[in-house]
RNA sequence: GGGAUCUUAGCUCAGCUGGGAGAGCAUCUGCCUUACAAGCAGAGGGUCACAGGUUCGAGCCCUGUAGGUCCCACCA
């Protein structure tokens, strides 16, 4: 009993089935075995806050198209999934959480706090999986990890250990960023830039013991309490003076002196410049510099600190307070309007404060050297290209990381503080007693990691390390990361350095670098818009196939993309195209035993399409070699609809449907093999219909899956017969135009002659006559060497070698003939012009490479001879 | 301020190392041809942003101009 297709294609039934059967059969697991070749990728493990996005759908069905792709070669895939903590994303979650049970977090306290994020995390944490699974994401769940598991959170201690006692952690007093409102410390990397409307204020500094003043401006009058000096540029004329001098501040009385720094712009603004060393990275610089002292302002949540009038007042509160006692004081010079850069926290767009804070960092000089190396001797490329440039830029300009966090979900730092005689120590494991004075008082940072410092480790972490498993030994390195361009700085760069500090290796080879999924508008996908598409919507309405193949269809790496309904509903086409078009095969193959078919016994026609097949697998393998999905897809798409159903299977019907036809059985031989070939290629990119159809092809325990990639097989080459069938085509494309144009409906069929003075041309019109008929709408086909017996009024079609005549001699109408063929006179002409220009031009015969000249000569005999054909006809007409 | 990138058919985009401009959608015209109307057969539509240059030959390489997008950056 041969199973059946569904008479119509369901993408929604078929999916999670064959999703199941993959599971139960164990496909996505991968073990260690030495016999074969690895082929490894780690997937971006999604925040487990996070709802499957558009982004992610992309991400992850690049991936899968990878993967699947190497297993059927025959690679050891091994796919690792995971999700990571976030930190400060799942912070501001639970916190909010919290709120709305009007609990403060703080009452709650750390223990209890963490208790509700895993209970958070263990409710929701699986979410997202549970969504990729819809995918069709072809992942090892057996291995699936949690960036803060138990392995994972003794590799994040391990490293933190190692680059601490290299030198490479050090703790210290430094301005970062501040975020007010998440009371937290950020890296540089998670700062956004956003320009605003400002002012500039300028302000009179009274010099002391003269009536003299000295104007500066600023941004942020607010700062002044904390100013520690004043400087200007030591070659500027109009202040030399100054220099030395001590002014007093308004507002505070105290006196701060004039100081010299080539930092300051001549040029900007009054060339004086507040130096506020613990509010403005450039003013602690200059003030390391001078040995200022840095006066801290503000507390946590931006109020100001600073004992006085303005004590407790919000930032931006005790900025309009001061400036109206500015103004009231005397001291307010101007205040012009001024569009200035503001950092922002990239999560919650709070305005980010600097401020002077201990805390932890990474040294990033000496680790940034071996990742700029890694890409410029060739062990690690991006595709595409260009970002080579962004990985470089950001590496040759890196800054110290800063790593702590004032928060509670995450990795505690592993360091502890002797409550006895404040010595430090860093360890994997809070030890016993202090190491300095003996005593057993120790109490752990409070501070957790930066979320990145464990997704940094990822691609070693999840195989075991620091443990030297059998796991990390063969799959490390992995072979490609697949990402977007926003997180190159946040994660692969990272990654890069730490593998190669901690393993000796970069962690993969290549980055494959995608875009974004943007709306039909070309805006960002974002929550505040809402316009958001949700995948597993277009997966419910269309299929996961359906979704794969919009999002790698008619893109290029690294570009942005648009999502249109309109594309993934020509997906979804695509797919009902390959389905029905399996069914009408299947609905055929009892109509012959084809077991024993050899090539010899195939026609023209099959010789062509498997010719096709053949090349196809070829050149699908090498597109997506270079990571040109895109036009990998596109080429499948071509050939099955065009070459393989649109004319093939058109060809092929009328040996199917004639009771006696011995080319039966190599037609559905055929057929089937450029199906199941055609299956195979497309598979990575649509694996459930591709799957369902092969299975009720074949058997349901086998699977695409586990199949061979298709290879370019000599044996399956005919350059003749696809000459002979193109040939053809030419011809029935012929007839076609001219029907259309005159409007003659298929049903009405016509004689079809055929004449060509060359034998072979006549012989392949003689071997593919029984499609040749059909397509043509011919109700008879005369193939004959010259024009004997043809009625003189007949239509006709010159194509290379040959004159196709058709009489419809009620039909012609003379003056659109002459009208027709003039027009194909005059295209044969400028043909004839180009390449007779290319071929008279003796710098192009002496310099053009000789297979293009001999491709001119060989168009240049065909115009001419089909120009002679047209000029006859015409004469003839009139 | 530095860098990247884009400008190709009405729309959205492909176009690999330079060798006669493509797809999908949209539009128009015929077709219910027993796998598919989620289909079939046709058609129209582009000085490839602009100006130079290199080359026998440029959508593709180089320079510049205009406009758009993005990233980085300490001009208070």
């Amino acid at each position: 009993m041969k199973k059946e297709l569904e008479k119509t294609y369901n993408p929604a039934e078929i999916e999670g089935r064959l999703y199941q059967k993959w599971l139960n059969k164990k496909y996505f697991h991968a073990e260690v075995d030495r016999s074969r070749k690895p082929f490894t990728i780690v997937i971006p493990p999604p925040n487990i806050t996070g709802q499957l996005h558009m982004g992610h759908a992309l991400d992850n069905t690049l991936q899968d198209i990878l993967i699947r792709y190497r297993k059927m070669q025959g690679y050891n895939t091994l796919w690792q999934p995971g999700t990571d903590h976030a930190s400060i994303a799942t912070e501001v979650k639970i916190t909010e959480q919290l709120r709305e049970e009007g609990i403060d977090k703080r009452e709650l306290g750390r223990e209890k706090f963490l208790e509700r994020a895993w209970d958070w995390k263990k409710e929701y944490g699986g979410r997202i999986i549970g969504q990729l699974k819809k995918l069709g994401s072809s992942c090892d769940w057996d291995r699936e990890r949690f960036t803060m598991d138990e392995g994972c959170s003794s590799a994040v201690r391990e490293v933190f250990v190692r680059l601490y006692e290299k030198g490479y952690i050090y703790k210290g007093s430094r301005i970062i960023n501040w975020c007010p409102v998440c009371r937290t410390s950020i890296s540089d990397a998670e700062v956004e830039h956003e320009d605003q409307a400002g002012h500039f204020w300028h302000i009179n500094y009274p010099v002391v013991g003269s009536d003299e003043v000295i104007e500066i401006a600023t941004t942020r009058p607010e700062t002044l309490l904390g100013d520690s000096a004043v400087a200007v540029h030591p070659d500027d004329e109009r202040y030399r003076d100054l220099v030395g001098r001590m002014v007093e501040l308004p507002l505070c009385g105290r006196q701060i002196p004039i100081i010299a720094d080539e930092y300051v712009d001549r040029e900007f603004g009054t060339g004086a410049v507040k130096i506020t060393p613990a509010h403005d990275p450039n003013d602690f610089e200059v003030g390391k510099r001078h040995e200022l002292p840095e006066i801290n302002i503000m507390n946590d949540d931006a109020t100001i600190s600073l004992e006085g009038p303005y004590q407790g007042m919000d930032r931006y509160e005790a900025r309009k307070k001061i400036v109206a006692d500015l103004e009231a004081g005397g001291y307010l010079v101007k205040v012009e309007d001024h569009a200035h850069n503001v950092g922002i926290h990239d999560r919650c767009k709070t305005t980010v404060e600097p401020l002077v804070k201990q805390q932890w960092f990474v040294r990033m000089s000496e680790l940034a050297k071996p990742a700029i190396a890694a890409l410029k001797n060739g062990d690690l490329k991006f595709v595409p290209e260009r970002f080579d440039k962004t990985y470089l830029r950001w590496l040759e300009e890196i800054r110290d990381w800063c790593i702590s966090r004032q928060l509670w979900w995450g990795h505690r730092i592993p360091a502890y503080y002797c409550d006895e005689c404040g010595e430090t120590v860093v360890a994997k494991e809070k030890p016993e007693v202090c190491p300095k004075c003996g005593c057993r008082r120790l109490t752990q940072d409070e501070d957790t990691l930066d979320t990145w410092f464990s997704s940094a480790l990822w691609p070693f972490s999840t195989l075991g390390w620091p443990d030297h498993t059998e796991e990390l030994d063969y799959f490390y390195p992995t072979d490609v990361l697949v990402t977007g361009y926003d997180i190159i700085f946040f994660w692969v760069v990272r990654m890069v350095f730490s593998g190669l500090e901690h393993m000796g290796k970069v962690p993969f080879h290549t980055v494959f670098i995608h875009g974004l999924v943007r709306d039909s508008q070309g805006r960002k996908m974002s929550k505040s818009l809402g316009n958001g598409i949700d995948p597993l919507e277009v997966i419910d309405k269309y299929g996961a196939d359906a979704l794969r193949f919009t999002l790698v269809t008619g893109n290029a790496p690294g570009n942005d993309m648009r999502f249109y309904w309109e594309r993934v509903e020509a997906s979804r086409n695509f797919a009902n195209k390959i389905w029905n078009a399996s069914r009408f095969m299947m609905m055929n193959f009892e109509k012959a035993d084809f077991s024993h078919v050899e090539l010899s016994d195939l026609t023209s026609a099959d010789k062509w399409i498997l010719s096709k097949a053949n090349t196809l697998a070829k050149d699908v393998t090498d597109n997506m070699d270079k990571y040109e999905l895109g036009i990998a897809v596109q080429k499948l798409n071509d050939f099955i609809w065009e070459e393989f159903c649109d004319w093939y299977i058109e060809m092929v019907k009328p040996r199917l449907y004639q009771e006696e036809d011995g080319t039966k059985a190599a037609a559905l031989w055929t057929l089937r093999t450029v199906l199941i070939q055609s299956l195979k290629l497309l598979h990575p990119y649509m694996p459930f219909i591709t799957e369902e159809i092969f299975c009720t092809l074949q058997d349901e325990t086998e699977s695409l899956m586990v199949a061979d990639w298709p290879v370019y097989r000599e044996d399956w080459a005919f350059a003749d017969d696809e000459f002979a069938v193109e040939t053809i085509k030419n011809a029935v494309r012929g007839i076609r135009n001219v029907r259309a144009e005159m409007n003659v409906p298929p049903s009405r069929k016509a004689k079809v002659y055929v004449v060509s003075p060359k034998e072979e041309i006549r012989a392949i019109f003689e071997n593919g006559s029984v499609f040749f008929a059909t397509l043509g709408y011919a109700s008879e086909v005369r193939i004959q060497a010259d024009e004997a017996g043809i009625d003189p009024d007949a239509v006709s079609i010159v194509i290379p070698d040959a004159v196709l005549f058709m009489p419809f001699a009620d039909l012609v109408d003379v003056e659109k003939e002459l009208e027709r063929l003039t027009k194909e006179k005059d295209r044969l002409h400028g043909e004839l012009k180009r390449v007779n220009g290319m071929l008279g031009n003796e710098r192009f015969m002496s310099r053009a490479p000789e297979a293009k000249i001999a491709e001119e000569k060989a168009k240049l005999e065909k115009y001419t001879q089909m120009l002679a054909q047209v000029e006859e006809r015409l004469a003839r007409l009139g």
